[in-house]
DNA sequence: CTTTCAGCCTGACGGC
DNA sequence: TGCCGTCAGGCTGAAA
């Protein structure tokens, strides 16, 4: 699932393309995503510039003269940039055809993503925490927004709300690596662990961008999806396995219905 | 205010 | 072989 690297890199690939072309014609073949897509945005659309493509939490906004589309992969989601003459594949909804020649399609099987249209700033911004990867967030910043919050420390960094765009898989692998138990209640965390947490989710998110930028070649390629997933996890999707530090099978409970896997030597 | 939880979807997978 | 049930998961907004 797309988490922040993979959009962070999804924008990287596909800003070049993008930027100060003419949209000469949006596809919408199914509108039913997560909300239904933004009516109208056919003619909307036509005949606007690109001014910039950029990334805020999860979500990739494209700005024209006159709004910006608010597009999240979701689940399943993915962007790629394909020519007139290549074949759709089964849950292309979206094609945005480029006076370049490029077409930038939305696939996505789940349909747990959007495409939304909006004059000016995007509801959906609005209540979002800071980037993990910016100067406004750090240990103090963390262990200020915990006092006398009772919800697990896990729960409490995938707030969105706290902080954007660490998703299941990165909270599970930065907890880890920080010797934090995820049911730990985060309000009950010491300044000090709270510094280590913060800088471990850093160096996981920026190294996991950095692999992606990497392994990224080509984005018009047919895949649409930066390659680089085959990062070495230590905790996620390992349950029962040996701790990679101390070989103890690893424990996976539920917190807020989402799969969490830690050490119970090495977290605490 | 904080916290929990339903709901949006399809594909993969296990059991029979 | 195929059918069916279950699960996975980001995120919002309603409910508690």
């Amino acid at each position: 699932m797309p988490e922040l690297p993979e959009v962070e890199t999804t924008v990287a690939g596909i800003k070049p393309y993008l930027i100060d072309t003419m949209i000469e014609r949006l596809v919408i073949r199914q509108p039913q995503l997560r909300w239904p897509v933004t009516q109208g945005i056919e003619d909307t659309a036509k005949g606007l510039k690109i001014e910039n493509v950029s990334r805020r939490a999860k979500y990739i906004l494209i700005s024209l003269t006159t709004g910006s589309f608010l597009i999240h992969l979701g689940m399943s989601g993915s962007l790629r940039l394909i020519t007139n003459t290549d074949l759709l594949k089964k849950h292309d909804h979206i094609q945005m055809h480029l006076s370049n020649g490029h077409v930038l399609t939305f696939h996505d099987p789940r349909r747990f993503g959007c495409w939304l249209w909006s004059k000016y700033d995007h509801a959906l911004l609005e209540k979002l925490g800071p980037e993990p990867l910016s100067s406004n967030f750090s240990g103090e910043y963390l262990w200020n927004k915990a006092r006398k919050r009772k919800a697990p420390v896990k729960s409490f960094i995938m707030d969105s709300r706290i902080v954007v765009g660490v998703g299941n898989i990165y909270a599970n692998e930065a907890l880890f690596e920080s010797g934090i138990k995820p049911q730990r209640r985060a309000g009950k965390i010491s300044f000090k662990r709270y510094e280590v947490l913060a800088e471990n989710i850093k160096v996981i998110l920026s190294s996991a961008i950095e692999q992606g930028g990497t392994t990224l070649r080509d984005f018009t390629n047919s895949k649409g999806e930066p390659g680089y997933f085959e990062q070495s996890l230590s905790v996620y999707g390992r349950a029962g396995k040996a701790c990679v530090k101390c070989n103890q099978p690893l424990k996976e409970i539920r917190l807020a219905q989402r799969s969490s896997v830690f050490c119970r030597s090495c977290q605490s």
